[in-house]
DNA sequence: CTGAAAGCGCTTACAG
DNA sequence: CTGAAAGCGCTTACAG
């Protein structure tokens, strides 16, 4: 029923051949015929279907963004980053999302192995470096962003001086016992930020406190959301030592911690880590990373290396900033 | 470079047919060959390309979700929906970023063209009826969510009963100068809001005042963003006479708001609109809707459609809901 | 249970 | 500037 190239070639009087040049815009095509062809190819609706197209030339012209959420301000950034890049390019974004419950490493090898696309950009996805390097046997251009490797371009921050730098301030200001209101353990940020924190703590000669170190109980999205927040505050708040000052791992979790104060009517200094875009709104100190940007980084490298594979690998490293508004300053 | 199903065929010393069936789980291959053909391909990475296979079955066993912007919890919540319907599909889902200021239509109406997927959900897109018509021409299970139309499948909002339903809940509270705090008057969910605003206002014979209706300058996102309704905000504080309960048309506007009211000291009650994680953390009186119910709702049409295309057209309108949480409540 | 062969809708040297 | 033809990596009747 959908139009085909040879419909279009019968049509205008020409070889299919003729056809898919002023799709591929070679400009040796005659200008005529070329706008006769565009003017039915408009009028019947047509345009060459991309998997034929993808087939026959072995390009995709298309990248794809594998991500395990894509609710937060996080991943919007990062995805303006990457539309900009390709904007003069004439490549295709895709996106996928990938289901933490399911294998990621599974899910993505079947993608890669399918060849959905010339290139992909995996976003937070914390593979092993085991895992990466068995990725590595495909021969196909990825980026990581938000992870780091030695296998593939990468573009990462520096979680553990995020972690430093926030519970230095807060010892700065005199608090003895932070809080360390974490994620799932388990979660490669969150380790590293807890390095952080306790480097922090060691320069002033503190022991890391296992009872300070408290998470939710809901575990979805790796405690990364409000209710977790607000379920650790609660322990937090009827610790019998309750602690000085918190440092939050997310601003999300955050969120329900602030409120967990507030319907205690205590008030604790907190700092947190993400800096989203309502954060400013609801005076959160917390750590910022340059999302945009690392968006914009992490597509060039991929574009090169679709360009020519085996340019030497990139590895960029961004060192997070501290921005204090009320939540820290009681 | 990359494995074919010649490699394989070649190496299990069977024919490409057989190597085919294998993946496409027809039952009538020896299992003792399933095996071995299975065992290989996994030693050598291999599985077919969605591209080739796409090509010859006609089938891409994959639906595509257009939507204009992803921050959200809103489209999160779709995204679950729609993935919870797929989860034993056997059908991947891609999604596409449709970029608001480069023509909504064309960019649907090219991905459409292109044959990327079997079907389209596409998602707050607001095209026109006109433009959903020509949409019509192309043959291809569409649905439609957040939208609404007698040419497609259409899961959608009663914006004007939630418009209503707000504006109502402030009147009744004994309120007479509410303000209506806009995103972008163009955009299709505002204009409907607004018609159930100046419908609650009728009944209480109040006449619309045009000095109520206020957005902000910053017009990125339609004017949906914290910015835009904390200089909205700003200005309604600075209104001669400043309006006694305010109705904002989206959680995000109204953080920003509620941050203006704080920083210039008043409270004025406000009811919001959308229901996100946030809001019932920060206190945020709003109308809510089923967004996880109605994805998977969408994703069923599109799916039965898919399967046949010459079934009736469903279209479900669904009512929003009031939340009382602080905001509203001085 | 398996193979030979046609075909899916394109692109791209090659030749003119 | 244009066409004939081979080929991309698969699926799927058809035949056995």
């Amino acid at each position: 029923m959908p139009k085909t190239i040879y419909d279009i070639a019968k049509e205008a009087g020409v070889s299919i051949a003729t056809v898919s040049r002023v799709f591929n815009s070679s400009n040796s095509v005659k200008e005529s015929t070329r706008e006769k062809i565009l003017k039915i190819a408009d009028d019947l609706g047509y345009h060459p279907q991309a998997y034929a197209q993808g087939l026959a030339s072995k390009k995709k012209n298309s990248i794809m963004l594998l991500v395990p959420v894509m609710s937060n301000y996080f991943f919007t950034e990062i995805l303006r980053g990457t539309q900009d890049v390709l904007a003069d390019e004439n490549i295709e974004l895709t996106i996928l999302n990938i289901n933490q419950e399911k294998g990621v490493f599974r899910q993505v090898e079947q993608i890669i192995k399918r060849q959905w696309a010339d290139g992909y950009l995996l976003v937070s996805l914390h593979l092993s470096q085991q895992e990466l390097q068995k990725l590595k046997r495909y021969k196909v251009p990825i980026s990581l962003l938000d992870d780091h490797s030695t296998h593939f371009d990468s573009v990462s921050f520096n979680n553990e001086q995020g972690g430093y730098t926030a519970t230095k301030y807060l010892l700065n200001k005199g608090y003895k016992r932070i809080v360390f209101l974490s994620g799932s353990k388990e979660a490669l940020p969150n380790k590293e930020r807890y390095k952080g924190y306790k480097k922090a703590l060691a320069e002033f000669k503190i022991k890391p406190d296992e009872s300070l170190y408290i998470t939710g109980d809901s575990m979805d999205r790796d405690g990364f959301t409000e209710k977790n927040g607000y379920e650790a505050m609660c322990k937090i708040i009827s610790l019998d030592e309750p602690g000085e000052a918190i440092f939050c791992t997310s601003d999300i979790k955050a969120v329900g911690a602030l409120k967990a104060m507030n319907d205690a009517n205590v008030r604790i200094p907190l700092i947190s880590y993400d800096d989203l875009s309502i954060s400013e709104y609801i005076g959160l100190s917390t750590i910022s990373q340059p999302m945009y940007k690392m968006g914009c980084q992490a597509t060039r490298h991929l574009l090169n290396r679709i360009d020519n594979y085996d340019i030497i690998i990139c590895d960029h490293i961004h060192n997070p900033e501290l921005i204090i508004r009320n939540s820290s300053e009681i």
